[in-house]
DNA sequence: GTCATCATGTAATCTGTTACATGATTTC
DNA sequence: GAAATCATGTAACAGATTACATGATGAC
């Protein structure tokens, strides 16, 4: 018999839960860690996400589970991708993309408004945003260090390449708005 | 008597709402029309959410509403912000940022677990992004053009400078998606 | 003794979306 | 005659978050 597709629509933290299991079978507790080692920068569910997002995965035949017992540690949920699974998780990532929506910048509608508030508190949360920014390109760089001989390291080092352009992005605006709010004075 | 702050918590949302009343008393529908002419590419709610979050506003002593009579027009509502709105909006502004939560971002996303799918489609998935980049660029032009001569348009320019840079940065990582999975062959 | 780690989940709530509903007027 | 613009909202539901709840083991 052929295998079917579901036409089950996955939301994308289960898609993004759905790649990690791809990668190793895993518990929750697992996954939890596994997101912040690897997509975390761009893409950190709440623990409760990854947990209320398994179940449904299974009932949706995309994973399987079963219960480890363990010695001197609670016992486990260890989740495993199926061959569906594998399926549906190669159709959404080449399913064509929803028009990107505009990413929800807080910072950005702040400084829009930066006429009614204080330049030298704007200039002071762009600043720190551009510390974070240097801060991203340390974690990126040890991810690259950790990543080191991985053969299987080819995609997740696009997205580092990624996070680095857009740090800089953010890094080279920084400047923009300190010499804009500098020269006004 | 001395005015109150009220510790009422606003939402993003409310806090744009809030912004661009600032500049000028608006119905709900010409808000709408305001939001995609200034902060849409960045921040852009639906118009059912800018209908539902003007009441409350008021409720909160932010804003005031007044009916507008209208011949061969409906009717309409229009909002103004309160003494206390300004207030809010400029503590809002000035608060301490949020820790940055990571721009969830689907596109790298798929790009992460890249090696699940065909390289072919998701360059084409990422020639799309670049595309929407250069539309970008162009979209923010326009919105120069029209801030022509405008004295008040010094920080919305510094969120199109922004956005510059992030398309920018886009352009040049899609330059390097195409280098490495090209390469690749 | 205290704190971090292992391990899983529920409940309440928030913030927002899409689809539905209505109806006159102006423009092509 | 059809479509866009003006104008406001409701209802259903999606997708997530934070806080709560529990309890053993290992490290310092």
């Amino acid at each position: 018999m052929p295998v079917e597709t579901k036409t089950t629509t996955l939301t994308t933290t289960e898609c993004a839960v759905l790649g990690l299991l791809a990668r190793a079978p895993q518990s929750g507790y697992d996954l939890k860690k596994a997101v912040d080692r690897s997509v975390g920068y761009f893409w950190g569910p709440a623990k409760s996400q990854i947990y209320a997002v398994l179940p449904s995965l299974v009932a949706a035949g995309y994973a399987t589970s079963r219960t480890v017992a363990q010695e001197r540690r609670p016992d486990k949920q260890v989740y495993r991708i199926t061959r569906a699974g594998r399926a549906a998780l190669r159709e959404w990532i080449e399913e064509a993309p929803d028009s990107p929506s505009p990413d929800r910048n807080p910072l950005l509608l702040k400084i829009f408004f930066g006429e009614y508030a204080s330049a030298e508190i704007l200039l002071e949360q762009v600043r720190a945003r551009r510390a974070d920014m240097e801060q991203l390109k340390d974690e990126l760089d040890a991810l690259d260090e950790r990543a080191r001989g991985d053969t299987h390291d080819l995609f997740p080092q696009l997205t580092r390449m990624y996070g680095r352009r857009y740090a800089d992005a953010i890094i080279g605006w920084a400047d923009d708005v300190e010499r804009a709010l500098g020269e006004r004075r």
